[in-house]
DNA sequence: AAGATACTGTACATATTGTTCGATTTTGTT
DNA sequence: AACAAAATCGAACAATATGTACAGTATCTT
């Protein structure tokens, strides 16, 4: 990849971080961030079409740091036999990965830009919940399956919500034990 | 109320609800509103500043309509005898009120708008997540109060998505019990 | 019926979006 | 080190959207 291209991308990133603690994401146009980072808008139109396939490359990024060593990517293993440790333990370190993004990730969620981001992180969990109902990992309870996925998958958002919302004060393994006792 | 007041802010909700089956909430500008509504430029800004608010608007009055009837107005009751029965009433009853606005409510959570809805209708819900957690009709866990709160309102709130999800086929009275075994 | 209020239509200033293109700088390659 | 390819810049421009102002008309309330 041409360096120059990570460079633009990233004047962008950190223009849009740095506007999103000034101002309400929908009040932020694509001028403010030609100006906030610099970069011309010619330059700009050649990667983006619109702000929210920044945010979304933003998104992309962030996200396929923290999976890359998710559960639903080790297709190789033998998941038969994975226990709640285990599962536990996977959660704890996409934890500790979404706080390596920690000033990104704040920007985002105090936002409005927060709910396409949700959105992302949603479509990105669900197939994980689906997997874990299916290996009996979690329970699946007297209801639909879709109902169950999504409320699986909607537990994972709310911690991180809760989580960055008291400034990640409390740590991974806590918050993993929550995780359960939300599931059980 | 003015007559005409009324009238205005029907043709835009209207022409508001049309769009969003059309296109993309972001790509609705309110250009396309005054189109779409017949409603004249100053008129619009007479009443609104910014589409969000006409979309704001259609929220209050649906969740307005919806909870008339609901736990946390009735502030008169003893509710320290509320039974789970009530409870499951109140919650069944609230469904078919929702359902009074199908088409409204499906419009919108067919489109990106579908995030500001959710964001009013939380707010409306969590005090009463509240409430059922002090009266203990709902279970704590072990999890910090904020959460367990947190937890409830989305319950419910995924419930929303998954009836009009699939088309409001399910009954309000089946959703109740789903609800109950996302919270005991 | 009369006064108040809301609506329309037009006009206009300003801001934003999106495209084009030649000149310049940086990069990856040999 | 030199060259070709690719990315960026900057400036200019058309098209669209936002937001305001005001004078005339229609409608409501009492």
């Amino acid at each position: 990849m041409d360096k120059r291209i990570t460079k633009t991308n990233h004047l962008l990133y950190d223009a849009l971080a740095k506007l999103l603690r000034e101002k309400p994401y929908n009040k932020i146009t694509i001028e403010d961030l030609l100006q906030a980072s610099g970069v011309s808008r010619s330059t700009f139109y050649a990667h983006f079409k619109t702000k929210e396939e920044v945010l979304m490359s933003i998104t992309t990024m962030i996200i396929t740091h923290v999976f890359s060593h998710s559960l639903h990517e080790e297709e190789t293993h033998d998941f038969s036999k994975v226990s709640l440790f285990d599962y536990g333990h996977l959660i704890t370190h996409t934890l500790y990965h979404l706080h390596d993004e920690k000033n990104l990730i704040e920007a985002i969620l105090s936002s409005e830009s927060k709910d396409i981001f949700l959105r992302d992180l949603r479509k990105e969990i669900t197939p994980i919940a689906e997997k874990s109902l299916d290996l009996n990992i979690l329970r699946t309870r007297e209801l639909p399956r879709d109902l169950r996925v999504a409320e699986i998958t909607e537990s994972f958002v709310l911690l991180i919500i809760y989580w960055f919302n008291s400034d990640c004060k409390e740590t991974p393994e806590n918050l993993t034990k929550y995780f359960f006792s939300m599931n059980r």
